[in-house]
DNA sequence: CACCAGGTTGACC
DNA sequence: GGTCAACATGGT
């Protein structure tokens, strides 16, 4: 019974909702790159400053770890924090450049590498993890939370974590679109409606 | 004008 | 362990 909560949850927002197809991104070191600029900014924002740097021939980890600081400041200044995405963008560069073979490792020793690059914690190491890398990894973000607490299954990042990934079938594609799926509907309904209207609850 | 957006860090208790 | 301000731009 509990075992099927996180199930039907996936398919009533799939009903509502239809595929999401995520991440937008032509590279897995375009995800990278989009994983860090998207900290508390809107996509579109994203989308810009992730133009820019195609324009300038950026969207590459060695090219952007070698290019002047200032005018990387300026090319994502869109998406505001714009001086330590920068530093963090580089530095993630320069650590993607130096290894460009992670694909073996285990997933948690992956993990805590990714942490320890400054920039990067649990929500954008795993958003790395699953949607560059493509290795099963569940992705929480604040809309999780908030919808999960919402619908009865409490739990701050780790727990609820746990939950998703013990309850779901590994599979990547499931874990890719239902996170999207919950960001789509965190963003269209969660701020626009009181939690006793969640069309999710029924 | 106040508030929010696909978080993370370092300081403090 | 948890809580809090700082980080900064762009849209409603």
């Amino acid at each position: 019974m509990q075992s099927t909560k996180m199930i039907e949850i996936y398919n009533k927002l799939l009903e509502k909702l239809g595929e999401q197809k995520w991440w937008p991104a032509e590279t897995p070191f375009e995800v990278v790159v989009g994983a860090i600029l998207t900290q508390r900014t809107k996509w579109e924002n994203v989308e810009t400053a992730i133009h820019n740097l195609k324009e300038h021939n950026l969207l590459d980890p060695d090219a952007l770890a070698k290019v002047d600081r200032e005018k990387l400041e300026s090319l994502v200044k869109c998406t505001g924090f714009y001086k330590q995405k920068a530093e963090r963008l580089q530095i993630a560069s320069g650590y993607f450049a130096e290894n460009r073979l992670i694909s073996q490792m285990l997933i948690g020793d992956l993990r805590n590498e990714l942490f320890s690059l400054k920039g990067i914690g649990k929500e954008t190491a795993d958003s790395i993890i699953l949607y560059a890398l493509n290795r099963p990894k569940f992705v929480i973000d604040a809309y999780t939370v908030r919808i999960c607490n919402c619908l009865g299954v409490s739990g701050g990042y780790d727990r609820l974590q746990e939950r998703f990934e013990s309850e779901l079938p590994q599979d990547i594609t499931l874990f890719k679109e239902f996170h999207a799926l919950i960001v789509k509907y965190g963003k269209e309904f969660c701020n626009k409606h009181k939690c006793d209207e969640c069309v999710l609850l029924s």
